[in-house]
RNA sequence: GCGGAAGUAGCUCAGUUGAUAGAGCAUCAGCCUUCCAAGCUGAGGGUCGCGAGUUUGAGCCUCGUCUUCCGCUCCA
């Protein structure tokens, strides 16, 4: 079975057993949305536990908040969305190829650049060793001509993207006589404008109503609220702020299930360092973060850190963790140092001085940020597609199963009575409601055992606890594990201990390098 | 957004040259009582993605539209 047959199998049984649905599909759905079913938010939810406790449990100097997705529009400001995150796009027309049209342009002033390098290294063959490199740059008229055509138009394309003048640009193009790397043609159309955040509006019409953003990222709403935490908090540096939330990003193009949706959800911690401390941190949360991720025994190999080169215009270092999906290895996790761009920004914007009094060097600063930023719904997926098997069994025939880290899995326990009389669904009521304050739970007591027991294989279901008449002479029941398929006699009054064993986030926790 | 393919029951699919929609599995009820999916009986479930058009008549032909998949593109 290629990858491809695996991840189409995946979304269908993702579909089938109510883990994810596409969103309104009774009106055919919506492109790139989902909902998550029933046995999906409870996967997600324990995700999102794994996290959270990892962060705000695990380490006594990170705290969580929640903040909410709308924002005072000067936020994304600051934080350079509104300009970073407007695109103009032009397409041409042979190649049917898009393009960033102040890419284009800024390719087209490289190009510049070489040529007069080109009369530059020309020169210096004519003239040999007498040659003064700096001399002829300043007084060769063809030189001349190259860079003052070249600074024009780098002010010309400024002015454009400053005003948002998208007819500017687009003849900016054609004065350039640019062409397509592709078709080689000029045949462009208009620019237009992708803007990658949601707007609506706060307030009626008639008040005069504010355009405003839904949150594109979390992070903001922990740097506004730096001050407020560590304040009240008494969080002394180095301290992290936790989040999980949702956001918002109006994507060209998304695609690949759940993996890029316009709607998501991340877990992101900020964490706040000394100036010059960074990069230790920086190196200090990869390795957390992949122990995090390692943790769950998909296999160390299925992962690596893919570091930038081209960084953010926030970060000066940035690297993602990358999961092999089955599709290839991409992003699940980004981990970025952010120096002070958001909280110098929110300085500069609101007015309100963002800094953090050293109470040993008696400094005040503008703290630095290392942030560590997952994808809920990607996490979702690797689970998915990591748990995902279809195995041959000793009699020949084959079952799926959902080989869920135990901890993760959203059914714990399924309570089967053998069959469904003689008082067997009677006791198999009295586990259910001994064990429910716990465990997420499902009781089935239709068709045989052995297609019961498929059918908690294909959710995922870590244990099966089977009643049978033995179980009400000795009060003992057979627990059945997923993975192996073995069976074991245990007391009544030992599920418990024995479930938790192995549910518990404990295990997991303890091969985190905090 | 462009190109290609597809959309019929919860799932996998059949449906001939246009003539009142089918199967298997699944679901539900009853019987049977059995530790690794297939026993018996019965029942429910589809305006064939949606909207127009052609036609006496459209699941089937034409156009539009939506959605999904693959490739390109994009990607903090």
């Amino acid at each position: 079975m290629t990858q491809e047959e695996l991840f189409k199998k995946l979304v269908a049984h993702s579909k089938e057993y109510g883990f994810i649905f596409p969103s309104s599909e009774i009106y055919d759905g919506l492109s790139a949305v989902y909902d998550y079913g029933q046995l999906g938010v409870e996967l997600k939810n324990n995700i999102k536990r794994y996290w959270w406790d990892s962060m705000v449990k695990l380490h006594m100097n990170i705290v969580g908040i929640d903040a909410a997705i709308f924002m005072h529009p000067k936020t994304w400001e600051a934080s350079g969305h509104v300009s970073a995150f407007n695109d103009p796009l032009i397409d041409n027309r042979d190649s049917k190829k898009r393009y960033r049209a102040d890419v284009l342009i800024e390719d087209w002033l490289a190009k510049q650049d070489e040529k007069i390098q080109k009369e530059v290294d020309k020169a210096r063959k004519r003239f040999g060793e007498s040659f003064d490199e700096a001399q002829y740059r300043s007084t060769s008229p063809r030189v001349l001509e190259i860079a003052a055509k070249r600074d024009a138009i780098h002010k010309r394309m400024a002015d454009a993207m400053n005003a948002n003048d998208l007819n500017e640009l687009r003849q900016i193009i054609l004065d350039c006589e640019i062409v397509c790397p592709i078709s080689g043609t000029k045949n462009w159309t208009e620019v237009r404008q992708f803007n990658l955040m949601f707007e609506t509006k706060l307030g009626s019409v008639a008040e005069g109503a504010n355009t405003i953003y839904l949150r594109p990222e979390t992070a903001q709403g922990i740097f506004v609220n730096f001050l407020n935490v560590q304040k009240t908090g008494r969080m002394k540096i180095p301290f992290g702020i936790a989040q999980i939330g949702k956001a918002f990003r109006n994507e060209i193009v998304a695609r690949q299930f759940i993996f890029r949706m316009r709607e998501f959800e991340q877990m992101e911690m900020q964490f706040f360092v000394k100036p010059g401390e960074e990069m230790k941190w920086w190196n200090k949360w990869k390795q957390t973060r992949m122990s995090w991720h390692r943790a769950l025994g998909f296999g160390d190999d299925q992962y690596h850190f893919h570091d930038h080169e081209k960084l953010a215009h926030y970060a000066n270092a940035a690297t993602d963790i990358e999961y092999n999906f089955p599709f290839g290895f991409k992003e699940v996790e980004g981990i970025h140092s952010r120096t002070d761009f958001d909280l110098g920004n929110h300085q500069k914007f609101s007015g309100k001085k963002i800094q953090y009094f050293d109470p040993e060097s008696g400094e005040s600063y503008v703290p630095y940020v290392v942030e560590t930023s997952i994808g809920v719904d990607r996490m979702v997926l690797q689970v998915l597609s990591a748990a995902f098997h279809e195995e041959k069994m000793e009699n020949g025939e084959e079952r799926v199963v959902m080989h869920f880290p135990s901890a993760l899995a959203p059914i714990k326990v399924a309570i089967l009575p053998l069959v469904k009389k003689d008082g067997l669904p009677e006791l198999a009521r009295t586990i259910i409601d001994d064990l429910k304050f716990d465990y997420t739970l499902q009781y089935d007591e239709k068709d045989s055992i052995g297609k019961r027991y498929r059918r908690q294989d294909a959710i995922g279901t870590p244990f099966c606890v089977t009643v049978d008449h033995q179980s009400l002479e000795d009060k003992t029941v057979t627990i059945r594990h997923r993975d192996t398929m073995a069976q074991e006699r245990v007391p009544i009054a030992d599920l418990h201990r024995l479930i938790e064993e192995e549910v518990s986030m404990r295990k997991l926790f303890a091969k985190i390098e905090l």
